[in-house]
DNA sequence: GCAAGGTC
């Protein structure tokens, strides 16, 4: 009897490249009842394991059960919000995935094998363990050992995933009960503390407020810390006090090109220093080219293209949210024109036919037609290789050609953007040639240079990137005397930290591991839905006279690490919330600023002196690294959730105590009363 | 009416 072997993919997507390799290519997929976008494959595999096989390969579509709290727990009004810590979850499989399940039950039925296809990282060891529950309640033979496996694979070239295919491994269960421990604690610790938000704070301030609309506060283990980056940074700019330095400036005027010396020091916060040194230059009186050197140098193209990437860029150079983009990047996706949306790995492997991928670039009348001509004659350089891998997905790249005149003007901005980046990464790098002039004036060195830009090369395709030649310098050689044409000393001042920008709250996210690339953009939209943040363009702001103070240090004044001089900054209110002259590129970006509420609830938490802040990323990394400990083995799915729960119940309870605090917090921010 | 994570 031939062996039936059932096949379940994360996605219908990888689904049908799986089953194109497995079964030659020409397999037809059949639509399944009651679910447009997943299909059955049927096909014949010779799986060195189990010998000839009759195949159906399927589909989900991400995790196929859910989890909720038992019904008698679901009414706001019917149990106190600490109940939830340890009211009962249930498992269910969600109205719209029935039809999924329902079609997994029944192939699972007469097989003997089920083979999971899930991506391979920890939600997708979890999706596994969902399958096999189901498929397993119907089948329970499919429990016996070696009969549910799963493959390990990194991208879908055809080498790779026959190579999968034969290799069947078990599902990592520590993966599976590290998501599943970090379910039961978001579940938990989100329900209950935004119930007793809501029912604590939200009502006052609508009774407040005299307003009837539904007004949710809630907290997440990742909604929080986001709100906290835009609160934190909110009073970086409110309190910061402007500083004076003065640095020197030399200019020197030879072949009828007027040189300006930067002074290697900077600037210093100390005008007597400054004054000295600027004297001992004076009497010098004459300067000395000490170094004259010019050497090649390049401007690297950028990295493969990653989600977070692709936001950032989305906001800096398209001016779209990072939410819209991802919307429109899945619909391309979905299109089946661009590699899956989702992915943190900038290298592409090395089996990927890049070749390939240009030449399907080079149809049509585009702007980029003839560059991806020039790539596939002779100007085709290897992607860079960057450090991320999530083993699951490629960078997101262009897989088929698509006319822009069929998009709209949205539509076209991304996608323009997703392809350039593309066959800038497939090009060289630019080549430019770089000169550095010093001289010592007195006890002081001073330092200039030029660029002159040789081949633009990947430039040329992506104008997201600037990089110009600068004027030219005059011909100076080591050893020269010369007199400057002026030597002065100037002041400035430091000026304030701008307000967040969304590149930037991506970027803290990512670095703090708050939400994955598939949810930091719905994190930022919750925290506007929630009334916690509002965005507004930058360069509205009202710009104070003394603001303009700033000259030609503009570029070295510390407004990004104010605090890092180790002088004494912290003076308090006082700076302004002044808008900072943003240069161009950022004009019209838009910035977060917290509202009221926002502010209030973080103040009003900090404020209680908790040991742990719920606003900061700190609890959020220590799940991440909870789970890591599960993933190892040094933890069980039980402690973890036990340990965390204690921990979170602990600062339920001291915040509960502590309400007239958070109320204080709102009465000052949100109603303006005096504190 | 709650979270965050998958995915269509």
């Amino acid at each position: 009897m031939v062996t039936k072997v059932l096949c379940v993919a994360e996605k219908p997507s990888i689904a049908r490249a799986v089953a194109g390799h497995l079964a030659g290519e020409n397999v037809q997929g059949r639509n399944i009842q009651g679910n447009n976008y997943t299909k059955n494959f049927e096909f014949d595999f010779n799986f060195p394991t189990w010998g000839p096989c009759s195949v159906v390969m399927t589909s989900v579509a991400g995790h196929l059960t859910s989890q909720d709290f038992a019904p008698e727990y679901k009414k706001w009004q019917g149990c106190d919000p600490a109940a939830l810590f340890e009211a009962p979850i249930v498992n269910f499989v969600d109205e719209d995935r029935k039809p999924i399940a329902a079609n997994i039950e029944r192939q699972a039925r007469y097989c003997q094998i089920l083979y999971i296809w899930t991506d391979c990282d920890r939600e997708g060891e979890h999706i596994g363990t969902e399958i096999r529950k189901t498929a397993s309640d119907i089948n329970p033979r499919l429990r016996q050992p070696g009969k549910t496996v799963r493959a390990r694979f990194s991208n879908i070239e055809r080498a790779h995933i026959l190579d999968a295919a034969r290799h069947p491994i078990p599902l990592d269960e520590a993966q599976a009960d590290a998501v599943s421990a970090r379910m039961e604690l978001d579940l938990r610790i989100g329900s209950s503390y935004t119930r007793s938000l809501t029912l604590n704070v939200g009502n006052i301030i609508k009774q407040r407020m005299q307003s009837d609309d539904k007004q949710i506060l809630s907290y997440g283990s990742c909604q929080f810390p986001t709100l906290g980056f835009v609160v934190e940074r909110y009073f970086r700019v409110r309190n910061f006090v402007p500083e004076t330095f003065w640095g020197i400036k030399v200019t020197h005027k030879k072949d009828d090109i007027d040189v300006s010396f930067r002074w290697a020091r900077g600037h210093l916060f100390d005008r007597m220093v400054a004054v000295i040194l600027f004297e001992r230059c004076l009497t010098a009186n004459t300067a000395c080219v000490t170094k004259m050197q010019t050497k090649l140098t390049s401007k690297w193209k950028p990295l493969p293209l990653t989600t977070v990437e692709l936001q950032k860029c989305g906001s800096r150079f398209l001016r779209m949210d990072s939410q819209r983009v991802m919307q429109l990047a899945e619909q391309f996706y979905q299109k089946g024109w661009i590699s899956y949306p989702r992915t943190e790995t900038d290298q592409f492997d090395r089996a990927i036919d890049l070749r390939a991928l240009i030449t399907k670039q080079t149809q049509g009348q585009t702007p980029w037609t003839a560059f991806a001509d020039g790539l596939l004659n002779g100007e085709f350089s290897n992607p860079r290789q960057g450090r991320n891998n999530d083993k699951a997905h490629p960078p997101i790249h262009p897989v088929n050609f698509v006319s822009p005149e069929t998009l709209t003007a949205e539509e076209q901005r991304v996608h323009e953007f997703i392809v350039r980046r593309f066959l800038a990464c497939c090009a060289k790098d630019a080549q430019g040639s770089k000169t550095d002039v010093s001289i010592l004036y007195g006890p002081e060195t001073f330092n200039t240079s030029g660029l002159i830009v040789l081949e633009r090369n990947y430039l040329d395709i992506y104008p997201y990137d600037k990089w110009t030649s600068s004027q030219d310098l005059p011909n100076y050689r080591e050893g020269d005397v010369f007199e400057p044409t002026e030597a002065r000393i100037e002041d400035g001042q430091t000026s304030p930290p701008t307000y967040l920008t969304e590149p930037e709250l991506i970027g803290l996210m990512d670095a703090n591991g708050i939400g994955t690339d598939a949810t930091m953009a719905e994190h930022i939209a919750k925290i506007k839905e929630r009334q916690y943040v509002e965005t507004r363009a930058r360069g509205r702001a009202p710009v104070q006279a003394d603001q303009d103070v700033e000259s030609d240090f503009e570029d070295v004044a510390d407004r990004h690490a104010p605090q890092a001089r180790g002088r004494g900054r912290g003076r308090g209110r006082g700076g302004r919330g002044g808008a900072h002259r943003a240069a161009p590129q950022n004009q019209g970006m838009q910035e977060f600023i917290p509202t009221t509420l926002g502010v209030a609830l973080v103040e009003g938490y900090d404020n209680m002196g908790l040991e742990t802040s719920l606003s900061k990323p700190f609890l959020r990394k220590e799940m991440e690294l909870k789970m890591k400990a599960i993933c190892e083995g040094r933890m069980t799915r039980r402690e973890v959730v036990q340990e965390s729960l204690d921990q979170y119940r602990d600062v339920y309870i001291r915040a509960q105590r502590q309400l007239p605090v958070l109320h204080a917090a709102v009465r000052k921010y949100v109603f303006g009363e005096a504190g």
